[in-house]
DNA sequence: GTCAGGCACTGACCAATGGTCATTTTGGCC
DNA sequence: GGCCAAAATGACCATTGGTCAGTGCCTGAC
């Protein structure tokens, strides 16, 4: 029986090399451009074998966003610990997230990709179903937050926090998506502006929508 | 000289055929899914041929992207000319454009690819220029709605415009991701949210975030 | 009328790459 | 040493974006 144990602790360990490789892949050249031959070269390994611990690509990813988010989690509670108030709170929640999406750049492009895929994705597998528990943590952190707010005042009592926190959530995405890519798109779009306050108004915005008293 | 004009004109035409087989198949499988394979036999035309008239797939999608957004600029005006003041004007830029995205979902598919595309892109070909100058067109339009609401009181005088306009369209961006992919994303986050809210909910924070004066 | 030149078009072909599976290797057990 | 199951292999396949040498029709000159 022993035996079975050891290779149950060795299957983890491999899985987990696999990761470690894909993982610094993808963070030079993206999921998308990730290869599977390349993978199976840095882990040392058979591309074959790679499908015996992942069934597709996508879950390779997933797992390797997974990973990633996991790390997080405990920074985003860190951050939030300190908060004044609950609308601070809420305001650390986005910070934090934001400040991940920039050390993890393509992290973020994977969670676009998992949230615009639609019906085409293989759910149900471990590394998607890890992937979204953690996604639901995040996203519960900024109910806290507004709850909180509104316990101490510093949020508007008459909104509901789960469809706020949801909406908070949404439109920090797209802010970032702006914010990671703003070297080429302030190259293409024909208007002259400076990207880098995008984020800053917003969470700005945020806050004067959800505070409980006026604030300049 | 004539022969070279009804050519230019057979060649436009030409070009528009391709785009009308690529926007159908487009709008039932979407820009990745879209085979050139199958565009080539709806246009009744060799694949050897499409690349004659784009470089390649991704100016194929560009083309058609430019086509959608261009017809959706006239009813954005229409939409935002009844308007009762500046603010209002804004709210309807956002409702506007979530609107038509609703309608042409795949086009949205394709506005994210080209934010998120960095540098991998072959911008400078005609399509994408085109695609580039109307995006720049939709985004004056928020400019100008905020501008008008500054004038006529509804809008905070102490911001700017252009980097607000952006931040009211970077944040919409992700709204609308999660709006459109709602049913699949509520299957997979573990948290009972209505989604169907969630485009309201952020217009109305938008609006509360601008407005000059206090409003519920 | 006819012939050379060129232009649009063709479709067989190529390269890249995610995924498969028959075969080989490994290691524990008797 | 022999046997078996699990792990690993890598040659192979199918798909698909993109290429290019070749074909044929139209035109304008003579």
């Amino acid at each position: 029986m022993a035996v079975a144990e050891r290779r149950e602790r060795e299957r983890v360990a491999r899985r987990e090399a696999i990761l470690d490789a894909a993982e610094e892949l993808t963070a030079n050249v993206g999921y998308e451009a990730l290869r599977m031959d390349a993978v199976a070269d840095a882990a040392e390994l058979s591309k074959g074998t790679l499908y015996l611990y992942f069934q597709n690509k996508q879950e390779l990813c997933a797992g390797v966003a997974a990973r990633l988010i996991g790390d997080f989690i405990p920074l985003l509670e860190a951050h939030v610990a300190d908060a004044r108030s609950g609308l601070d709170a809420a305001r650390r929640v986005l910070e934090s997230y934001c400040e991940f999406t920039r050390e993890n750049p393509q992290h973020f492009r994977f969670a676009l990709t998992w949230l615009s895929a639609g019906e085409k994705l293989d759910d149900g597998t471990e590394a998607f179903r890890s992937y979204q528990q953690r996604v639901g943590e995040v996203l519960q952190h900024a109910v806290v937050a507004i709850e909180r707010g509104q316990q101490d005042g510093s949020v508007r009592t008459d909104i509901e926090p789960l469809p706020h926190a949801v909406q908070l959530w949404s439109s920090m995405l797209g802010v970032i998506l702006i914010d990671l890519n703003k070297e080429s798109i302030s190259q293409r779009i024909p208007v002259p502006v400076d990207l880098d306050q995008v984020v800053d108004l917003h969470i700005d915005a945020m806050a004067r929508a959800l505070g409980g008293k006026e604030q300049a």
